[in-house]
RNA sequence: GCCCAUGUGGCGGAAUUGGUAGACGCAGCAGACUCAAAAUCUGCCAUUCGCAAGGGUGUGAAGGUUCGAUUCCUUUCGUGGGCACCA
């Protein structure tokens, strides 16, 4: 019987989902373990070798755990929001909901055809609105919150507003410093109030910098501009101030570091997660400046300034107040204002220049670019202790947004500062004696100052300390903790993301409710930016200005007006998600007599929006005008019949109650003319307006607000944040996740995924799980209990070299300049080419050796010369062997290619680099899988090298793990006699040999060593077929241990053993210790480091017995040459040494 | 510039965490079976000296600690990844 792997996969897939094998249920009475992936983004190029990874990693403890008899939860989803998608929309036109849809098909094919375990049924897609209604619910509960510092925690907004009512802000300190009594607060109106809670909600808006490209009328993200200008297009990018909205992940800064020593992560994740929260301890130091001419400062003094007894003063954030007598100039960022009013009438132009060069740079720039720049603003600060005048500067290096955007320079003990100084020559003050070699700066904290007044013969901490109480004596510093994190940016001006279920009016953002989510990414059918660099949301004047913040009441209930503009009424017809769900898919699958009627009214000029398929209630309405509470319904032919008579007349009488009207039209009379119907609905509005006005009928709908909507989307990392829950509960259409669900599944026990999301995700994800913790919707608060890194599995490119250079070629190949066919030269020749021309002393070819690795054109008076290094597709790239044919209908324009080869060869170039379809160096696992078998490549991708590890992609090895498999099947079956497994009593030496294996597979498997397990498992089987053992009761122990790795073969072989259930759930082998028990070791035997020879000894053997035996060993008598050992040291069970 | 990771045969990697470096696999070489091929099986396979027995050298480089270092420490070089010049 053979090893037909894709009929056994086939076969067991089939079963496995009609069984529904992998269904995971809440709640039940084992113990959990949650194992999650880091949800891949679906890209258009699909799945390549490199993804699988860690899905295989995470697939195989998460079936090891199952074995073990765990609950196990290992869900799969798309983070399905993104940037590529809207790219691809721009330069095709196709709609990001359409390509996203065909892109996750694919990746669920490829993914099932590797046969991972997971539920499907629980799969989230973070742009459907079933699942985006929840992250636009979080973030109102991010909106809604504030961060009281005391308790340090997130708190609802509204008991921030009670206090303020109650009694001022008396016990908080607004970022702004103005206080206010609760009768102020009061008689603020709502713009202001808004304007003050807006500074302390975890979610908030602020104008913030942004990467403007007035040319593409777009903003840019960091890694789309290049050295100042935009990398596509090459247009300039300028800074430009926006609306934007944050995360105020600051607050959170000391509870993230605290929460690091709760997880477990790699040292150095935790370590990339402290830098990037950046917590420093310093000090606050104000300045004062003294002006040198005598201009008045008017304007009004901003954060790194302020009056101090009258005088103007500047204020500098250090983490070194101990070198305060080696100041020696001080640096603002070119940005603040305050420069404005410190910069004397000299050297006005000079700043002036400067800001103007600043603004033209990048981020991007700022941090590649090493020169020192900088200007001088012609103004001194007074040191507060000596009384020394220091020159204040602004230069690109100090950033405004970091601690007070203003440094005070110590040259002799700071690198930057340092090479500042020296740039500009400004003199440098010694604090350090001979520490300090005028040469480099020393930043050592270990040395006693001098020159330093006061702080004379202390080191830092002595220093910093004596200094801060200084300055807090005199009133003119303070101790400060500082973050390097910023708010994290929340808003982008794109359209492929979440909407923000926010409405501007009069400028303030009015936050929509529950009830109003989902808040669906209208249909657009451009997606370039819209006006003044808006997202392309911006564009659809009719979704952004008729917000639809409704609310139905009961008939017969007033209407409560309050102080606010946007009241709130008690009771609402509220329509379940899931008729938002059926009204969603009914618009997609509408009639023709809905289609044109919906023409006509979609365009409607009177002023009057219609909606389309609108849950009402329970119901869902054809056509709707919330405005007017009017109703149109088109019936089809079977409305005629009795029963549907009664459904309608129920229905209509429902809506009527709740203050609708309905009006009824045929399928047939709306075909016939639908402008006619348009103008019947026309004339009932009209009544409708009458009948209102006349009778004061209050409209059942209360308008709650006006205004326009916020056109930004929300980052990549928003559905991201939180999907670790909704895996939990995924069809909760009443809450994210049910509180008693995420209390049994808990933290993720295990969570697979790269590096590249260190800070990121990871961080964010933290947050969001913190806040939702403070606010009492989940139990825990932090979300990954233990992290594995996977590595990248980088591509392996393969090179092509194509030189036309007829001199070369003719001394090569006769004369070929008549041809001008492409030619491609064999590696080692053509860097011999290279090298010949050298030692020739060709100029053209010394040209050609430094441009050679890249591709180039240059061109003489009397020659054009073009080499190419090109990317050839590995996949027809045997090893480093060209198949030269199919190299020829890879392109049209290889056609006629010549070849020079090498023995016969062309052998081409190689380079490790990362896997992209651009580099032709993808391998697709769904080639692997058909031509050996998904539990083959399985278990390659784990024998290539530790999965944290980041490796090259080698297809060549996989016949190894092929051929092991094929050994395994042939332990059961094989190809003469079928049958040969037998049902005998093992021997002691077979035991040994499973147990073996037990002990191993089981510590690697608990360890992530999956390269390490596979080759045990090679091991084994290699030990079974030598000792020709075929007996059911060692090899079903082999085929559970086998199972999380090659889960088909294993099920395969299992029921051919005779078994009726299945393996996934069969009962892990318990390893026996007893049987691996051994009495002697063959000891390696060292004089002096150099092992010598072995000698076998008892394991109960002491000291003084091994001496013994050992020292009359020939061996070892030959090399001590008669000499008397000087100690003899002896490890037991590990080694002998004779030192001499 | 800063931070993190990493360096072992022709290749991917292993090494009980300080104890016989190179497990397992790929590639290669030699052989068996076969008319032949495929499949399968058996040897050899870091390097160097040697017919062999056996010896020398070897974990990027240089030092150090130790009876003993791929493993720990110092310095240095190369490669890969990240970044917000963070005072």
């Amino acid at each position: 019987m053979e090893y037909k792997f894709n009929e056994i996969e086939k076969k067991w897939q089939d079963k496995w989902k009609a069984n529904k094998v992998y269904k995971v249920e809440n709640n039940v009475d084992k113990p959990k373990y949650y194992v999650l992936d880091m949800f891949p983004y679906p890209s258009g190029a699909g799945l390549h070798v490199g993804h699988p990874l860690g899905y295989i990693a995470s697939d195989i403890y998460s079936r090891y755990k199952r074995l073990k008899g765990y609950n196990v939860l290992h869900p799969m989803g798309f983070d399905s929001f993104g940037l590529p998608a809207e790219q691809y929309a721009l330069e095709t036109g196709q709609h990001p909901a359409e390509t996203t849809k065909k892109n996750i098909a694919t990746f669920k094919a490829q993914l099932d055809k590797i046969g991972f375990c997971y539920d499907w049924e629980r799969e989230v897609q973070t742009s459907d609105p079933n699942y985006y209604r929840w992250t636009q619910w979080i973030f109102l509960q991010l909106f809604n919150s504030y961060f009281d510092s005391k308790e340090n925690k997130a708190k609802p907004i509204e008991n921030l507003v009670r206090a303020f009512e109650l009694e001022g802000c008396a016990n908080c300190q607004l970022p702004t410093a103005n206080s206010f009594t609760a009768e102020e607060w009061n008689a603020y109106n709502k713009k202001e109030q808004e304007d003050i809670l807006m500074q302390r909600r975890l979610a908030f808006s602020k104008y913030g910098e942004v990467n403007w490209c007035e040319v593409l009328g777009t903003v840019l993200a960091n890694d789309e501009v290049v050295n100042g200008v935009s990398e596509r297009g090459g247009h300039p990018v300028v800074k430009k101030k926006m609306r934007q909205w944050y995360l105020r992940i600051t607050a959170y800064a000391d509870r993230l570091l605290e929460g690091l020593e709760t997880v477990e992560f790699s040292d150095s994740m935790k370590e990339m997660q402290r830098n990037w929260i950046g917590k420093s301890e310093g000090a606050e130091i104000d300045f004062v400046i003294k002006t040198i001419d005598n201009r008045q400062s008017t304007t009004e003094v901003q954060n790194s300034s302020s009056v101090v007894g009258g005088q103007l003063s500047i204020t500098v954030y250090t983490t070194r107040p101990d070198t305060i007598f080696g100041v020696d100039f001080m640096v603002v960022a070119p940005e603040l204002e305050l420069v404005q009013q410190i910069k004397t009438t000299d050297q006005t132009n000079a700043v002036d220049e400067y800001i103007a060069y600043v603004k033209s740079r990048s981020d991007v720039d700022r941090m590649a670019e090493k020169k020192i720049t900088g200007c001088f603003t012609g103004a001194y600060a007074v040191n507060p202790f000596n009384g020394k005048q220091i020159p204040i500067w602004i230069s690109e290096y100090v950033l405004a947004g970091y601690g007070t955007g203003a440094i005070m320079g110590v040259p002799c003990g700071d690198e930057r500062d340092f090479k500042f100084a020296q740039h500009f020559n400004i003199p440098i003050t010694n604090i350090i004696g001979n520490h300090f070699n005028g040469q480099e700066a020393n930043p050592t904290k270990e040395v006693p100052y001098s020159n330093s007044e006061f702080v004379n013969g202390m080191k830092y901490a002595e220093a910093a300390k004596v200094v801060i109480d200084k300055l807090e004596e005199k009133g003119i510093g303070k101790r400060k903790v500082n973050y390097r994190m910023r708010d994290a940016g929340f808003s982008r001006q794109r359209y492929w993301g979440e909407p923000f279920p926010i409405i501007w009016n009069d400028g303030v953002a009015v936050a929509l409710e529950e009830i109003d989510l989902p808040l669906e990414l209208p249909h657009v059918d451009k997606y370039g930016p819209g006006p003044e660099g808006e997202g392309p949301l911006a564009n659809l004047k009719e979704w952004t200005s008729s917000p639809s913040l409704f609310h139905t009441v009961e008939k017969g209930e007033t209407k409560t007006e309050s102080k606010g503009s946007f009241s709130q009424v008690p009771k609402y017809i509220v329509s379940s998600p899931m008729q938002y769900e059926l009204a969603k898919n009914m618009r997609k699958d509408y009639t023709e007599a809905e289609g044109a009627l919906w023409e006509v009214l979609r365009n409607n000029n009177t002023g009057e929006k219609f909606r389309r398929q609108h849950p009402i209630d329970s119901y869902i309405a054809d056509f709707i005008c919330l405005q007017k509470s009017l109703i149109v319904e088109v019936d089809g032919g079977y409305h005629l019949d009795a029963e549907q008579k009664q459904y309608d007349e129920t229905r209509s009488k429902r809506l009527n109650e709740i203050g609708f009207e309905v009006i009824r039209f045929t399928n047939d009379e709306v075909l016939k003319n639908p402008f006619a119907i348009k103008e019947k609905i026309k004339q009932h509005i009209k009544k409708i307006d009458e009948k209102a006005e006349s009778l004061h009928i209050p409209s059942p709908l209360v308008e709650r607000g006006q205004g326009v909507r916020e056109t930004s989307t929300m980052p990549g990392y928003a559905g991201s944040s939180w999907y670790f829950l909704r895996y939990m509960d995924p069809h909760n259409a009443t809450t994210f996740c049910d509180k008693k669900v995420s209390d049994y599944w808990n933290q993720v026990d295990l969570y697979v995924g790269g590096t590249e999301h260190a800070v990121g995700h990871l961080l964010y994800s933290r947050l969001w799980t913190k806040i939702l913790f403070d606010l009492g919707h989940i139990g825990f608060d932090e979300p990954f209990k233990k992290l594995l890194n996977q590595g990248m599995i980088q591509g392996s490119s393969r090179f092509v070299y194509r030189v036309s250079f007829p001199d070369i070629l003719s001394r090569m190949k006769g004369d070929l300049s008549a041809n001008h066919s492409p030619i491609f030269i064999s590696e080692s020749i053509y860097k011999r080419i290279l090298e010949i021309g050298v030692d020739n002393g060709i100029e053209r070819i010394k040209y050609l050796k430094t441009i050679a690795p890249n591709n180039s054109i240059i061109q003489n008076a009397s020659n054009t010369i073009v080499t190419s290094r090109l990317h050839v597709n590995v996949n027809i790239v045997d090893g480093f062997e060209l198949n030269t044919d199919v190299f020829k209908k890879w392109r049209d324009e290889y056609a006629n290619a010549e070849f020079i080869l090498e023995d016969g060869k062309y052998i081409c170039g190689s380079e490790t680099e990362k896997m992209s379809k651009s580099k032709y160096n993808t391998v697709n696992p769904d080639e692997l899988c058909v031509k050996y078998g998904a539990d083959t490549f399985r278990m390659y991708e784990m024998f290539l090298g530790p999965v944290e590890a980041s490796k090259p992609w080698d297809t060549k090895g996989i016949e190894g793990v092929h051929r092991f498999l094929r050994k395994l099947w042939r332990l059961f079956n094989d190809g003469i006699k079928g049958k040969i497994w037998v049902d005998e009593k093992p021997t002691e030496a077979e035991l040994k040999i499973l147990h073996r294996t037990i002990k191993k597979i089981e510590e690697d498997t608990e360890k992530f060593s999956f390269n390490t397990a596979v080759s045990a498992f090679m091991i084994c089987v290699n030990d079974l077929a030598d000792a020709k053992c075929y007996k059911k009761e060692i090899l079903e122990k082999v085929l559970i241990l086998l199972v999380p790795y090659a889960p088909h073969i294993a099920e395969e072989l299992w029921h051919q053993l005779g078994n009726t259930t299945t393996i996934l759930d069969a009962e892990y082998p318990t390893f026996d210790p007893s049987l691996l028990v051994e009495s002697s070791k063959e000891y390696p035997v060292s004089i002096n480091g150099k092992v010598r020879t072995n000698i076998t000894l008892a394991l109960t053997l002491e000291q003084v017995e091994v001496e013994e035996i050992i020292l009359q060993n020939e061996t070892i008598q030959k090399w001590l040459e008669g000499k008397t050992p000087k100690k003899i040291i002896y490890v037991k069970n590990k080694m002998i040494n004779i030192v001499v």
